[in-house]
DNA sequence: GTATTATATGGAACATTGTTCCGTTTGTCA
DNA sequence: TGACAAACGGAACAATGTTCCATATAATAC
């Protein structure tokens, strides 16, 4: 959405990050390699070889390779991506709806993107140092913005004070995970229900309407 | 142990299960291939390349695609013979020890086989269709042959008796996911104590001195 | 013991895919 | 516009899973 700083998001992505600036088509071509890994991805999941994607993306494996150095850190930069997109989804999410809802279908969309995301658990315990850092990076990206929702909605008195962002993301995560991976509906089910428990004894305050 | 049925243990091994009779050479090939693919997945992990496993065990890559037909065949192979040894680890202590100690003891036995196996929880997850009945085969193999030690101990009065194995099984399994992989005498000292929890409580039976 | 035959073997050859290299092209800036 | 650093494409390389088949061998029949 803003322009001025389009992908370079946290300093935690590539290398170029010193001084010079980043060549347009550079910069057009990272993006197209990360939008077409991330159709790729959907499709034939993670393990799709790399040239369907520089392919998709309209670009030669040099290329993804000059920016990408190994399969890994697109793979990286794609889970990131979508971390980002998460995250900022809370802000969208807090100015069209009322407090609690806005909590809750943040909840659904982060249940989406776990769900959506076979091979990222392998991913995860594959053992590859490139992707130590994604979990930190999950929780330092989410935690922030579920916290605005969740204070808001405490605040709102809409939801109980005693729960913490982490002990959310912790427990969406492991429903998506144990649930039956072929009944999205159960899933989202269940999501609500634990919603609705966050409102189980919400302390009402003066300023807004039930 | 018992040398009739060495290899075909339960049926759900390889192919040639219906009528021939396995040559002898060819047995001693398949044992061979599982010994060599248990030591380089020990140091080597999962990832290790067939080549490395065919030759240690002194065959061609032929003959271990012959009785392998995929790389995910042997893998399996290999874990479903530790499994297997796992079980039957069982049977020993149970004759070496007291019930609890027997107990105690298979609890660190199967701790250990989880702990060790880095790369199973990647490949479990991995989505690979051949590993789908894996986690099936560890459960129906393995609560039995807990549930032995489990039942001797609560008749000897020695343990309590509102637990079952498969709680046990779980419980050990995210003990030692969950702990600090470099600490191994922190991971045996959390199962000791999860261990001593089952003792409190005990109804002592009359057959068997304290 | 020998002949016969189904079975097993070894390893070269093939296929797929991650990664590197480098001659060519292109954006940027003066 | 010219110079040049940066970026590009894709052929070539490397690693590794898998197949193929000429050869060797265990099992069986006589």
């Amino acid at each position: 959405m803003n322009d001025n700083l389009k992908f370079q998001a946290d300093g935690v992505l590539p290398q170029h990050s010193t001084d010079r600036r980043v060549r347009a088509d550079a910069q057009r071509n990272i993006d197209a390699l990360l939008q077409a890994a991330l159709e790729v991805f959907a499709t034939s999941g993670v393990d799709a070889p790399v040239r369907d994607i520089s392919e998709k993306a309209g670009v030669g494996v040099g290329t993804l390779y000059r920016h990408f150095p190994q399969r890994a850190d697109l793979i990286a930069a794609v889970f990131r991506r979508e971390i980002d997109a998460c995250a900022e989804a809370a802000r969208t999410l807090a100015e069209a709806h009322e407090p609690f809802d806005a909590l809750a279908n943040w909840m659904q969309r982060y249940a989406t993107f776990v769900a959506t995301k076979r091979g990222l658990a392998a991913v995860l315990h594959s053992g590859n140092p490139a992707f130590d850092p994604l979990p930190v990076y999950f929780d330092q990206r989410l935690r922030p913005a579920l916290r605005i929702l969740l204070e808001s909605a405490v605040a709102a008195g809409q939801v109980r004070a005693d729960v913490d962002a982490g002990d959310i993301l912790a427990a969406v995560r492991s429903l998506c995970l144990s649930a039956d991976n072929d009944r999205p509906d159960h899933t989202r089910h269940m999501i609500a229900l634990f919603a609705d428990g966050l409102r189980y004894g919400a302390k009402p305050s003066g300023n807004t309407p039930s």
